[in-house]
DNA sequence: CAGTGCTCTAGAGTAATGAA
DNA sequence: TTCATTACTCTAGAGCACTG
């Protein structure tokens, strides 16, 4: 009479709690956030998981267990007060760094459970595993616009060293935000504006002329950071994610006055941030001005530029193909399709992204086009097993699966897919598009850093690398989940920024690859 | 009444990055 | 080499509306 219970955060506290002491139930499988929580690890948890009732505790995916991870909660606890009680862990990536092995085997043995606990060394990665670096050269449409918005950033910047004339300690740092020598240039990142802001809040009494010198010093950081997105990742993600901040602040009906702060132009209701501390400030104003333009320009020939043509949401959600009746559920207060405005704009991104990906004739960054050649070749010469494509992005990523599916899907008969976690996608959508493209159903896979860890992908041969993973440890993760069969491929594309980024990640893999090398057992 | 789907918040980790 | 900060990811959990 052998059960099993799946522990979740979903399954409600008093039901957990029943299982636990249902002593039918032989295997409890839990997410280690929710374990942790139930031992009582957590602040204001009530403890209602007793490991004493437990003869063993498998850890899946151990090199997880740094700083105050629930996993490094639950074996301290362990050690402490289960001594009877075995622990199995199981890694493919045990530790990045001899420290964070050291770190780990204290973690496990301790003082003395040095007999209790065995550790087990198994090869998961026989196969020959093959990097390609790729560089991939800047287009010049890209430089263009990029120099464009260089342009509003040098203009910001001038202006925002005047006003700090009289201060010349903070002088010298605004100084610093911006360097256009040299071939590359360069625009502070937005954690220097924002210790700067700070130290201008500090020394600044006077505070008209304060607040004034603070908004130019923050716009100069989120243009860069739009500057960023163009030079990095493409004209389709800066036409997405301006393309919203603009609708947020113009076609959306503010409620209420904000108070300044830091611009977090990700998503909820601050996206509106930048563009409304540049329309209340007299000075900026006419910034709006030069930014519409370059969107304007970028998107030109694009479903894009109905984003500034529009003069409200209703409109726009017309133009982009969202039928009358569905706008009309939305204008009934939700009992329609629409739950919210963010719905809606949601939808119309997903729209203009998908009119886009089909548009023959758009061109995007150099790394969209790369990605787009690799894979047509692999299909040209029908090669063996099937494709992973990483992203960091989510957006970016189903761009890319809708790009493909545009270009190739008819050529040669195929459809794509995406996968992402749980914030953009659901856990069943993803698991059966994995399954999916396990089946070969998908020749192509894009998909953020989730599919890292902790799936099992048969039949994937080749790995394109759009921008160079988070974490090195995830490189060593993907060589395991590419070229089971046979030789794996990993297509690392490197932008001329990214040489210094994809040095380090190579450095680190090799050290890993001497620790996994290594024998553990005593 | 239980299940589903959506939205929001809080909190965790990591790589990249630049400066000391 | 070390440190601090940012942007990004993920998850759990609570609340709400809807459904069968």
């Amino acid at each position: 009479d052998f059960k099993k219970a799946a522990l979740h955060g979903n399954v409600a506290r008093k039901k957990r709690a029943e299982i636990y002491g249902d002593s039918r139930a032989l295997l409890c499988v839990a997410t280690g956030q929710m374990a942790a929580r139930d031992m009582g690890l957590v602040k204001g948890a009530e403890a209602i998981l007793d490991l004493s009732q437990f003869s063993m505790v498998i850890f899946d995916e151990i090199h997880q267990a740094k700083g105050n991870d629930c996993y490094v909660l639950m074996l301290e606890e362990i050690r402490r007060h289960f001594g009877g009680c075995k622990v199995l862990c199981l890694s493919a990536t045990p530790a990045e760094t001899k420290r964070d092995l050291d770190n780990l085997l204290y973690l496990l043995r301790g003082n003395d459970l040095r007999e209790r606990v065995g550790l087990i060394k198994v090869r998961v990665d026989p196969q020959p595993k093959k990097m390609i670096k790729v560089p991939v050269p800047l287009s010049p449409d890209i430089l263009y616009f990029s120099k464009k918005l260089y342009e509003v950033a040098v203009c910001l910047h001038k202006r925002a060293l005047e006003l700090s004339q009289p201060y010349p300690d903070i002088e010298r740092e605004v100084r610093a935000l911006l360097n256009g020598e040299g071939d590359s240039p360069w625009i502070a990142p937005e954690n220097v504006t924002k210790r700067l802001v700070s130290q201008v809040r500090r020394s600044v009494q006077y505070r008209a002329w304060r607040d004034n010198l603070i908004e130019h010093i923050y716009a100069v950081g989120a243009v860069g950071r739009y500057w960023r997105y163009l030079l990095g990742t493409g004209k389709f993600f800066f036409l997405d994610r301006m393309g919203r901040d603009l609708v947020y602040a113009f076609k959306v009906a503010i409620r209420g006055e904000r108070e300044l702060r830091r611009p977090k132009l990700r998503r909820g209701s601050d996206n509106s941030w930048f563009f409304n501390m540049l329309r209340r400030n007299g000075e900026l104003r006419p910034f709006i001005g030069r930014i519409t333009a370059i969107y304007r320009e970028v998107s030109e020939g694009s479903g894009f530029s109905s984003v500034l043509k529009a003069s409200n949401l209703s409109e726009l959600a017309i133009e982009t193909g969202v039928s009358r009746s569905d706008l009309e559920d939305l204008k009934r207060g939700g009992s329609g399709r629409y739950k919210s405005g963010d719905a809606l704009i949601k939808d119309i991104f997903a729209r203009l992204r998908a009119s886009l990906s089909r548009d023959a004739e758009w061109r995007d960054h150099p790394l969209t086009e790369r990605i787009v050649d690799i894979v047509e070749s692999h299909l040209r010469y029908d090669r063996a097993g099937s494709i992973i494509v990483e992203s960091n992005f989510y957006e970016d990523a189903l761009f890319i699966s809708e790009v493909l599916g545009g270009r190739l899907g008819e050529l040669y008969g195929v459809n794509f897919c995406t996968v992402a976690g749980s914030q953009y996608m659901g856990h069943r959508t993803a698991r059966e598009n994995i399954a999916g493209f396990a089946a070969g159903n998908f020749p192509a896979m894009a998909s953020t850093t989730f599919i890292g860890e902790g799936h099992h992908i048969p039949g994937a041969s080749t790995l394109i690398i759009k921008h160079q993973p988070h974490r090195a440890s995830q490189l060593q993760q993907f060589r395991g989940r590419v070229g089971r069969e046979g030789v794996g491929l990993i297509y690392n594309l490197l932008l001329p920024q990214g040489e210094r980024a994809f040095m380090v990640n190579m450095r680190r893999l090799k050290e890993m690859q001497r620790l996994i090398d290594r024998t553990f057992v005593d």
